[in-house]
DNA sequence: CTGGATATTGCAACTTTGTTGCAAATTGCT
DNA sequence: AGCAATTTGCAACAAAGTTGCAATATCCAG
C-alpha cells in the first residue's frame, strides 16, 4: 500500500516549484473522481488562473508522469491523475482501461483493468495500448 | 466477397448527389492507404474547396456510415472508410482496432482484428470498445 | 531573514480548428 | 431546357492552442 503523500510534497519529489497554480489544478484533479478537459479547469478555477498558465500547468505534469491524457472518442483532450509509480519512475505505465458514460459524461480512470492482449496481422509491433470503452457508469 | 463499387454508385446508394467535392475526397480516401485528418484532405485538394466544404463532407459521410472517425492518442481528428455494411445498414459496426505508426505516423484500420473482451468492474455497462495501439508499423 | 538568480506567470498577439447564416452556384428531375 | 432542392463559398465568428516577453513569485545561499 502507497502512503498518501501532500501536494507540497508531491510537487517537491517531481523538481517543481511549488506555486499557486499548480497546487490549485493538483487539488481539483485529487477531489474530482473523474478526468477533467482544459475547459473544466478554468470554470473551476473561477477564472483565477490565465488560460496560458493552465496549459504549460498541464504540460508539465504531463511530463512529469503526474497525471496522463486519455484519448476519448469525441476527440477532446481529457487529463487524470497517473497512479504513483508513473511519477517516481519518469516514464508512464497508463495501461489501464477508460470508461466514458454514455450518460453523465464522466469519465473513469479503471486503474485495476489492464490493457487486454491484441493479436496483431505480422510485422505489426505494439508498444502502447489504449482502451477507451464507452457505455453505461455504475452511477448512472 | 464484396464486389468493389464505383464512387458516383457509392454516393447514390447513399442518396447523395454527385458533386465534385465529394468525388474527390472519396477518391483520394480510396487511394490513401491510411486514415487522413482534415487538414490533410485540404493539402491533397490542393485548397481547390472550401474549408467549410470539407468540414460538412466529412460529417456528412459519418452520418451515412461511409467513413468513421478514429480516437488517436494526441487527439488529433483521423477520418478512414468503413467497411460496406456500415453505410447499407446505416449504423457503424466499426469494432476493429486502429494502428498508429511512431515513426511513418500512417493510421490502420486493422479491419481483421477485432476489438477484445474487457471485463470492466461491477456496474459498467459497455456498448462501444475503441481499442488504439501504437507502435512500429509493417512497412517500418 | 534577505538579495538575487532562476523559474513561473500574465498579457498580447497570433495560429489553427471548427461553426453558422446566407447568397450564389450546382445538381437532379420533369 | 427549366425549376425546386441541395450544395457550395464566403464572411464573420468562436473556441482551442502557441509563442515571446516583461513582470512577478519562488527558492536558496549567505
Ligand atoms: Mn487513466
Ligand atoms: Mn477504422
Ligand atoms: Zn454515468
Ligand atoms: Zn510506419
Amino acid at each position: 500500500m502507497m502512503e498518501t503523500i501532500s501536494i507540497d510534497e508531491l510537487l517537491r519529489r517531481n523538481q517543481l516549484s511549488i506555486t499557486d497554480s499548480r497546487k490549485k489544478i493538483l487539488e481539483l484533479f485529487q477531489a474530482n473522481n473523474g478526468a477533467m478537459a482544459h475547459s473544466d479547469i478554468e470554470k473551476k478555477t473561477d477564472e483565477k488562473f490565465d488560460r496560458v498558465t493552465i496549459y504549460r500547468t498541464l504540460q508539465t505534469f504531463v511530463e512529469k508522469g503526474i497525471i496522463h491524457t486519455i484519448p476519448t472518442p469525441d476527440n477532446s483532450v481529457l487529463y487524470a491523475l497517473c497512479k504513483d509509480d508513473c511519477s517516481s519512475t519518469g516514464h508512464h505505465h497508463d495501461n489501464h482501461v477508460h470508461f466514458v458514460c454514455d450518460n453523465c459524461n464522466v469519465t473513469y480512470c479503471l486503474d485495476s483493468v489492464v490493457s487486454p492482449e491484441v493479436n496483431l496481422p505480422g510485422g505489426f509491433k505494439p508498444k502502447v495500448i489504449d482502451v477507451v470503452v464507452t457505455g453505461i457508469c455504475k452511477n448512472c
